[in-house]
Parts: structure tokens; C-alpha cells; sequence
DNA sequence: AAGGCAAATGTTTTT
DNA sequence: CATTTGCCTT
């Protein structure tokens, strides 16, 4: 493809950013303006119009699945030979350094990757055997600590505790820790970072290599950055490389996990003749809503600034929608999402997002109720499920019997015998001798060291490891986690559990042989099938579902970034949960919150419903919230208060339904659905109300003649 | 050692 | 309300 194709339809500042030489590139684009296709006409232009090498290009994304879209995208423009270039995530590609250096990093060639569940794990058992209590020093706080330390660069011996208790403490199980991860070679997810960047720092030579080799670096999501991944990403710069980072201030947050808005701000400090280009127009929503979501955001004081414009209309106006209780606001979503879909709007295009996942019940409920299909992002994710682990545990374990944390789970589950004391004695011989568990345990049942019920166990356990790995030998990896299913005893065990979650559970396992079947496997990647299969599952903790499935989608506002929808509804604004109530003592918290509601009212293209409940049953007992702060934040002439004028009349309280019952005489008893009978367009459903009194219009969808706005008093309308 | 019951405890999430 | 954790019993 030439390069005229991948410069067609940009505008001047796409153009200006995708085309930039000499120097550095940042970027600051607002929601909607197109900033993954300036990435990825950014690349496809050097490619073609520059002739560089994929080779020579590093992008960097923060999910998997958007290193997968903007890998596809690119190769749409440039074919296949984008192939080569290197692009992921922070954590896949330090990790697929970390694979190939593992000798000059100081790991061991079949290091294991920790997931946090692995982490907290381990830092709980760090934490009982320095005989800490537990109550006094939780392990979530401890590896918290370490992440924390690790983001920074910082190892045990760079922190001086300054004789403060509480950081000596820490310190400790810090250090206690990482001697353990280096023994065992296990490695965080912070430490693939940690690592990768010291290995480099370490070996000037291996340095070189890389930044001689990639001329141009990218960055998406660069607000999102914490202080590790910047320095990494400064060290490989070097002097020499073009560096594009492309970000929005506006749309930080994930303060609260490290991320470091500040990288944007001291980018062209750092990196010399840097162009800064914005991109302020946005091709996404109505003017409305921009302007709202505009508007809003401006409320807060530590922004680089920008304004977004749009060409488009002006849109319908923002709907407020006041409800009783939290299920009288899912019953008006539910009804405007059935009246949209009514309108022809397939159910993928809507959305619903909510602050915290507890929110989704009451909306799964109502959705469930009138059988509107529906699909819940978040939750668990694929490889991160008890069952999923449990199976894997038992590959580990083949792959490598000293893979201790492998060992601790697959000795568990099922329940054979195995408790806590036996395993006491076999983690205690373990380390003395620095030796892993499984040996420990060979030792121990060799000097006969347990009862004769321990031996037994423990001797048909270490059998079933052996006999598996014997038949393990030669087998295809979906074979092999086959194997690790029939052969664990996970089936009969998940099938003894009550309810329909053991089944489920076997489903899972099923699924994981046929994840293990579908594996696309690059043998390029220089490593074994299986270190590359387990990897994968630490690092990709498993997409969710497909996204074309017709479904509505819920999720929570932040797993919403980058996504966006035709209608929108935004749910539970209301003070204390949105902002939520652990951010209200904070500015710069709230000021977090306010960014996540700019980022949910930029995901709407054309409609956007706010609701909020003025009572709410959480978890257990009612509470009564004010409306949210981020509502009165809105511009007066951008939204309308709406009512809800369907069949949900009994639900409501006496109140509200004096109210409705009103609405209804006014209406002259018509209601959303209803079907009625016009004299000159004929027999339609009514889909839509707008305004009040005189002005009051209908949106009928007649039959024969289409979809029509009316006004009210002189449509004559006559319900059928 | 394992299952059952009472008590505690509730953001946001990727890797 | 619902899930997870920890203690206690068998």
C-alpha cells in the first residue's frame, strides 16, 4: 500500500503527528480524535514512506487485546510484513527479553511468572514464616509495599527504613521476599519490568544492541505509565530513537495503581526537540455531549488543558433520570433499551456503566427479567478462575516438579490427605536445605519421617506426578492439559460441589483443553511450547468474550476506556458512589473521579442517559445518596430531566406515582409501546417523548409511512 | 484433615 | 446482600 492510502482522511494534525521528523512526537488527544489511527498510520508511514524495518519499531500498548487490534490494524495497511515488528504490552515485551537474556538477568531458563494471587500468596507465607501476625502486617498492604518499591526501582538494599517500625517491618518481608523469588527464579509482574530494565542498565552491550535496533518507539496510553515503565522506556530510547507517545491527561485514572500523570508533562523535558501535537477534534459524539462531558471535566485545576470540538450535530440532550430506588433505575434502562432497539439500535450498540461491579446485579436482573440478552465485562477472567489454576498447577508441576508454588496448589486440590501439618514439616525441611518441595518431600518419605497415613498420601500424590510425567512425555499440549484434567481428580472434585458452579467449573476445564488445542504458537519466540503457553496464561489472563455477540454491554466505567457506543446510560451517579466515598476526602482523588465521568460521557456517540437513585439497598441496608456532584457539574442547556411514563407504574412509591399518574392524564393516557392510530399516517408504536405542555412531541414509527416526530396536542392521536 | 458454621468486610484493574 | 476468611468441630 502506498503512501498516499495511509495519509488519505487524516487531518492536519493527524497528518502532522503520523508524518513528524526529527525528533520526538507527544501527542495529547482527547477522547475520540483518533489517536490509535495516528499510531497506526504513524508505523504503516514509516514502513512504506520510510522504509524502516518493522524490525527497528517498538509499540507499546497496555492491554493485549489492544496490541492484538492495533497489530491487525497495521497489517491491513502495510500486509503482513508488519510481522516482525515488536509490539505488546510492558510486561510481554520485557518478559520476552527477560526469555531470551534469562542467563545475563540472573533467572534460571524456565523462570516462572507470579500473578498477583501467585504474589500475595507467596508474601503470605514470607509473612508467617518471619512470625509476623498476620492482622497486625496483611499481606495485601505488604504487596502493595513491594510493587510499590519495585515501581520506583528500588531494591531492599537502595530503602533505608530510618529506624520507622513500620517500614522496617515491610523492609523485611520485602527482602524475605525477593530471596525467595531468586531462588526459586520466580518473577512478579512489577519484576519482569525491574528485571528487564537492570538487565539492561547491567549490560551496556545488550543495551546497545536494543537501542541500535529500535529507531522508533511507540507509546499508547502514555498517561497510564508508572515511573518504572517510564525509565524503561528512557533507557531504550537512548539518544537515538524517535519516540511518539500518545496520551490524554483527561483520562488518567489509574492514579491509584501507580500511574504517573507526570510523564506526559515531563516528556519534552526529558526527550529533546519534542513536537507537541493536539488533537482536539472529536469525530465521536454529539456536540451536546462533548460539550457537557467539556464542561465537566473543566471543573478540575490540574489539567494541561485542551478544548474538543466537533463538527457534528448538536445531538439530543443528555436525559437525567431521577429514580425511586436502584431497581426503578434499572427498570428505566431496561424499558430505554428496549425502546432504542425498538428504534433498530442493535443490542452491542448500547451500553450501561457503572462505577462498581456490585452495580450490575440489579441491572442483570431487570435485564433478565424482559429477556434482553446481555454481557458482563470484569469479573474473572478466564485463566485467573480457582479451577483453570488448579489444572495448570498440575502441568506446572510436570513441567517442572520444582516449581513450588505449583506443588502448594496442586497438593491441595483435590483433598487427599495432605493437610496443613505434613505440609508444615515439608515446607520446613524445604528451607533448611534450601531445597524445593518435592525434594523436601522425597527426603522426608525417605527417612520415613511422617505417619504412616502422611506416607501413604504423600507416596500416591508423588506417584501421580511421576506416572503423568512418564505419559506426559511426547504428548501436544492440549493432550497434555488433557492429561493434567482426567488425571488430577479435578472432575470428580468439582463435581461433588452443590449447585450448577461445579459444572461450570468442568466446562471451564473442557474449554482450557480446547484453549490448549487453538494455542497459535510463534516458534519464533525462541522458547518451549509450554513456557510459552504458560506465559501466555499469566500475562493474558484470558480475553473476554468475543464482542460481536449481540448482547448489551455492562461494565464498569473503567473498563469502558477506548470503547464507545451509539447510547450510553451512566448509572448510580450519585455521591458516594460516584465519587466513591473512599475518593471524597481527597482532591485529587475526586478529581480522579471526575476524569472517569469525562471518560464515560465520552464513550456516547449520540445518546447519553445519566440516572441516579435516591435510595439504594448496598450492600444489605438502604442508604440515601444526594445526586452526584458531577450532575450539577453539567451545563444547564445540555440536559433534560426525564420521567419514566411506562408500565413500571406499580413499582414506583405513592409518591411517584401521583406524579406518573399525572404524566399519563397530560399524555391523554399514552404510554412508550403503545400502539395508536393516526388519521393521515395510520396505525404506528410510540417510541419517544420530548418536552412538556404545548411543545410536547411524540415519536411515532408508523407502519406504512416510518418513524415521524409529532406534536402532541395537534397529532390527534388515538391509542389502539 | 476436612467440612461446616459464624464473623467480617466490602472501589476502580492490567499485567 | 454475598462472598470470603478464620475458627471450631468431627
Amino acid at each position: 500500500m502506498n503512501t498516499d492510502t495511509i495519509l488519505h482522511n487524516l487531518n492536519p494534525e493527524q497528518h502532522a503527528a503520523v508524518t513528524a521528523e526529527n525528533g520526538h512526537v507527544l501527542v495529547l488527544a482527547g477522547a475520540g480524535s483518533g489517536k490509535t489511527r495516528v499510531l497506526v498510520h504513524r508505523i504503516a508511514w514509516l514502513i512504506t514512506d520510510r522504509c524502516e524495518s518493522p524490525h527497528n519499531i517498538l509499540a507499546v500498548t497496555f492491554t493485549n487485546k489492544a496490541a492484538g487490534e492495533m497489530r491487525s490494524r497495521v497489517e491491513e495497511l502495510v500486509g503482513l510484513s508488519a510481522r516482525r515488528m515488536w509490539l505488546g504490552t510492558f510486561h510481554s515485551l520485557a518478559h520476552r527479553m527477560l526469555r531470551m537474556h534469562w542467563h545475563e538477568a540472573g533467572l534460571a531458563e524456565n523462570f516462572q511468572i507470579l500473578d498477583s494471587e501467585d504474589q500475595l500468596r507467596l508474601v503470605r507465607r514470607v509473612i508467617r514464616e518471619l512470625n509476623l501476625d498476620e492482622k497486625q502486617w496483611p499481606a495485601k498492604q505488604a504487596q502493595w509495599y513491594i510493587n510499590g518499591q519495585k515501581e520506583e526501582g528500588l531494591r531492599p538494599h537502595h530503602i533505608d527504613h530510618y529506624g520507622d517500625p513500620s517500614t522496617r517491618t515491610l523492609l523485611k518481608i520485602y527482602q524475605a521476599y525477593d530471596a525467595i523469588c531468586q531462588q526459586s527464579s520466580l518473577v512478579d509482574f512489577t519484576e519482569l519490568l525491574l528485571r528487564c530494565h537492570e538487565l539492561l542498565v547491567n549490560n551496556p552491550a545488550l543495551l546497545q544492541h536494543y537501542q541500535q535496533r529500535f529507531k522508533h518507539i511507540l507509546v499508547d496510553e502514555f498517561q497510564d505509565t508508572n515511573s518504572l515503565q517510564y525509565a524503561w522506556l528512557r533507557l531504550l530510547a537512548g539518544d537515538t530513537a524517535w519516540v511518539m507517545v500518545v496520551g490524554d491527561d483527561d483520562q488518567s485514572i489509574y492514579g491509584w495503581r501507580g500511574a504517573k500523570v507526570e510523564n506526559i508533562q515531563q516528556f519534552s523535558a526529558h526527550f529533546i526537540d519534542t513536537h507537541v501535537i493536539r488533537l482536539e477534534q472529536n469525530y465521536r459524539s454529539t456536540k451536546v455531549i462533548l460539550d457537557a462531558a467539556n464542561h465537566v471535566i473543566s471543573h478540575n485545576q490540574d489539567r494541561l488543558g485542551k478544548n474538543l470540538w466537533t463538527e457534528m450535530r448538536e445531538g439530543d440532550l443528555i436525559s437525567v433520570y431521577n429514580a425511586y430506588n436502584e431497581v426503578d433505575e434499572a427498570r428505566f434502562i431496561t424499558a430505554r433499551i428496549q425502546q432504542a432497539m425498538e428504534k433498530g439500535l442493535a443490542r452491542s450498540e448500547i451500553a450501561v456503566l457503572y462505577r462498581s461491579n456490585v452495580q450490575s446485579r440489579v441491572l442483570e436482573e431487570a435485564l433478565l427479567q424482559v429477556g434482553i440478552p446481555y454481557r458482563i465485562y470484569g469479573g474473572l477472567r478466564f485463566y485467573d478462575r480457582a479451577e483453570i489454576k488448579d489444572a495448570l498447577a498440575y502441568v506446572r508441576l510436570i513441567y517442572n516438579l520444582h516449581d513450588d508454588n505449583a506443588f502448594e496448589r496442586a497438593v491441595q486440590t483435590p483433598p487427599r490427605g495432605i493437610g496443613d501439618k505434613t505440609m508444615e514439616a515439608v515446607r520446613e525441611c524445604a528451607r533448611s536445605q534450601q531445597i524445593s518441595l518435592w525434594r523436601a518431600t522425597q527426603e522426608l518419605l525417605q527417612i520415613n519421617h511422617f505417619t504412616s497415613r502422611a506416607t501413604n498420601a504423600l507416596t500416591q500424590f508423588t506417584k501421580l506426578i511421576t506416572d503423568m510425567q512418564t505419559d506426559a512425555v511426547d504428548l501436544e499440549l492440549h493432550e497434555m492439559l488433557e492429561l493434567a484434567v482426567q488425571r488430577s481428580g479435578l472432575i470428580p472434585h468439582f463435581q461433588q460441589e452443590r449447585g450448577e458452579k461445579g459444572q461450570a467449573r468442568i466446562e471451564n476445564l473442557a474449554e482450557l483443553i480446547d484453549t490448549g488445542r487453538l494455542f497459535a504458537y510463534d516458534a519464533e519466540e525462541d522458547m518451549p511450547i509450554m513456557a510459552a503457553f504458560l506465559a501466555h496464561a499469566a500475562l493474558e489472563s484470558g480475553e473476554r468474550q468475543a464482542m460481536d455477540e449481540n448482547a448489551v454491554q455492562l461494565m464498569t466505567l473503567h473498563s469502558a476506556k477506548g470503547l464507545e457506543f451509539p447510547l450510553v446510560f451512566m448509572c448510580g451517579m450519585e455521591e458516594g458512589l460516584f465519587p466513591h466515598y473512599m475518593c471524597l476526602q481527597d482532591p485529587r482523588q475526586i478529581e480522579e473521579e471526575r476524569r472517569l465521568c469525562y471518560v464515560g460521557m465520552t464513550r456516547a456517540r449520540q445518546k447519553l442517559y445519566l440516572t441516579f437513585a435516591e435510595s439504594r439497598r448496598l450492600h444489605g441496608s438502604e442508604t440515601r445518596n444526594r445526586p452526584s456532584r458531577f450532575l450539577r457539574e453539567l451545563p444547564p442547556d445540555c440536559y433534560e430531566e426525564v420521567r419514566l411514563r411506562s408500565q413500571n407504574i406499580k413499582a414506583a412509591s405513592p409518591l411517584k406515582r401521583l406524579a406518573m399518574d399525572s404524566d399519563a392524564i397530560n399524555d391523554e393516557g399514552l404510554m412508550l409501546g403503545q400502539r395508536v392510530y393516526h388519521q393521515l399516517f395510520g396505525e404506528g408504536v410510540i417510541l419517544d417523548f420530548e418536552g412538556d405542555g404545548a411543545h410536547r412531541r411524540v415519536q411515532v414509527r408508523f407502519d406504512k409511512q416510518g418513524t415521524k416526530w409529532l406534536v402532541a396536542s395537534f397529532a390527534k392521536l388515538v391509542p389502539v
